[in-house]
DNA sequence: CCCTGATTCGC
DNA sequence: GCGAATCAGG
């Protein structure tokens, strides 16, 4: 893949907005997150005041210095702009009953506690439930203090019963949950779809 | 260990 | 110009 002009402005336009780089190479496609970290500086644009490193490698070990005239025309301190970064929603905290939707809710109601009826619950895509059910299978399980950055959050089951976990797995990079419940975690709000049955 | 970006340098 | 390898940090 070569850097053609709509691919370097979707990096400029990505870059812009605060993605990493890899995320960056994903979305292109056919490059590394190397490719697009070294392009990013070829273009110029590169320290954005973002997380992780920012100017760590401020200094070089040694510079021969073969006459650098020191082109830095940009007086730029900082526009303190804060790109319009995508914002993770919600930081799933598993407490009471706090739970987006219980997928693969069995039957089970605790006694004298009828559950709280789960209004725009069901309006999830049937192809993120499945999967969701698909995954619920090879979930970890595990509890509440198990759960790690890398873990994912989604609860399972009913809190006040013994049927309560958490899924477990990877979770997405920046995410809350793990690929399947990012799915119905964050519905697009259009996943609708009448399916003539 | 996961991730981040930065730099170097052979191609 | 390109990007893998490497580095450095969180």
């Amino acid at each position: 893949m070569s850097w053609t002009d709509e691919r370097v402005e979707l990096l400029k336009k990505m870059w812009g907005e605060g993605q990493s780089a890899s995320q960056i190479a994903k979305e292109l496609g056919g490059v590394t997150r190397n490719a697009v970290i070294g392009k990013v500086h070829r273009l110029g644009l590169s320290n954005r005041t973002t997380s992780a490193s920012a100017a760590k490698a401020a200094e070089p070990k040694e510079k021969p210095a073969p006459a650098a005239p020191k082109v830095e025309a940009k007086p730029k301190p900082q526009p303190k702009t804060e790109p319009a970064r995508p914002v993770t929603p919600v930081e799933a905290a598993p407490s009471g009953d706090s739970r987006p939707t219980t997928p693969a809710r069995k039957q089970i109601i605790p006694a004298g506690q009828p559950l709280p009826p789960q209004p725009s619950a069901n309006e999830i895509s049937p192809e993120a439930l499945a999967k969701v059910n698909e995954i619920e299978k090879k979930a970890k399980r595990l509890t509440l203090m198990e759960l790690t950055e890398r873990t994912c959050k989604w609860p399972v089951g009913d809190p006040a019963t013994e049927d309560f976990w958490f899924c477990g797995l990877p979770v997405q990079q920046g995410k809350p949950y793990c690929e399947a419940h990012v799915g119905v975690a964050f519905q697009p709000m259009s996943a609708r779809r009448d399916r003539k049955r």
